[in-house]
DNA sequence: CGCGGCATCTGACCATTGTCAAGTTCTATC
DNA sequence: GATAGAACTTGACAATGGTCAGATGCCGCG
């Protein structure tokens, strides 16, 4: 969590790309993402005010560029989560870890999650960020196409939006500390055990999606 | 979507205060909640940058009326919803109006959906918000506890946040663009219903909430 | 040892914002 | 129609931020 101010020369050299984007960590976390500001980065870093400017460009550069190093992480740790399995496990079982991966990410790291969820901040144009998102979203994607090969495009899009949906706004309501201390490691599990089995369920015909009537 | 820059006379009376609240409508939806700022408003209500401070106090007052506002309009549109019912609905046919009132809710109201997820501007300490967020929360739980009369609390926590989790994560997931063009009201419409179904589904013993070994 | 080039620093500029104090204009009430 | 009080305006202050130009220090190569 430490920002390591200087090695002890007087210049980062390479190593204040990393400085500043820990920064950024430092401060989302102890002030949310409105108070990032270039200045405060480089303070923290123990620079001077337009340091950042040749790494990053801008505010939104420097914002981008943590985004991107969260949805690295974020599609490592659904990997990871992946990876505890083993090879023989069931495709539901591989769909419930990336949720559980997802969710341990966001936990793990609150300020690069409120960050990403902050589009407005970030430039999604961006090539780098682009991949790193896409990457991690085939994750889900993936997880969610093997649970039931022939699935039509219809079923597939809700069930999609039902995990994704599922798993991210539990994340966001937690990370806005909005969830009134409901949420609790134990509810998390058994959220992602029924959205699982929700998205396992057998697929009902397109005209009449669940049985509620409107 | 217009703020009513001046009736005639130079004064709003009384009418200044909603018309600030409809100029911070109007700039959450052109330029981002970042970007709302007490001298933006009274420039957009047509009256001089401190004229705000009688009404809201500082900043954080006028966005968190805002925010209260919101959570109001969130209330009366699941309450709709569930008006369009019949009298004899199912338990299910409730909790589904509910979810589909919340995304009406957040697709009409893109601007205060947005806010009301920006906790960290807003003051939850503030009575007037605690009590209609209060309100909108009390039918989702109202709705879901009518549901399976019998749940315990553990299954009720995990199927309320099962709910709350699914419907918000897909109104802010959208709301912030990050959808990948993949919502659509039919989309919506089904997700709800996917809900619906696991929310109603049977409950399964607790040592084993769902069929997925970790 | 000298030198080019890059990383970083310093200083300054301009724009924006929240806030305060004091003045001015309107409305309502008598 | 006068007067009190609320609603609003004006002007100014301090703080912050992003950005630019030019100076300065550090590095490795010859």
């Amino acid at each position: 969590m430490s920002v390591t101010p200087k090695p002890e020369g007087r210049h980062h050299h390479g190593a204040l790309r990393q400085a500043l984007l820990d920064a950024v960590a430092e401060i989302v976390l102890e002030r949310g993402p409105e108070a990032v500001s270039l200045r405060e980065c480089a303070r923290r870093a123990g620079v001077s005010h337009s340091a950042a400017a040749p790494h990053f460009g801008d505010k939104r550069g420097l914002l981008t560029a943590f985004a991107t190093e969260g949805e690295a992480r974020l599609a490592q740790a659904m990997e990871d989560a992946l990876a505890t399995l083993p090879a023989t496990a069931a495709p539901a079982a591989r769909l419930a870890a990336t949720g559980r991966g997802y969710i341990a990410f966001a936990r793990a790291n609150p300020a690069h999650f409120r960050l990403m969820c902050r589009t407005d901040l970030i430039d999604r144009e961006d090539p780098g960020w682009c991949e790193a998102a896409g990457r991690a979203f085939a994750l889900l994607s993936d997880a969610m196409a093997a649970l039931q090969p022939g699935m039509d495009a219809r079923a597939r899009r809700a069930r999609l939006a039902l995990a994704w949906s599922g798993v991210h706004g539990f994340c966001a309501l937690r990370a806005e500390g909005s969830d009134g201390g409901l949420w609790t490691p134990q509810v998390a599990d058994d959220l992602v055990a029924l959205l699982v089995a929700a998205c396992a369920a057998p697929i009902r015909t397109p005209s009449a999606e669940g049985p509620v009537p409107s």
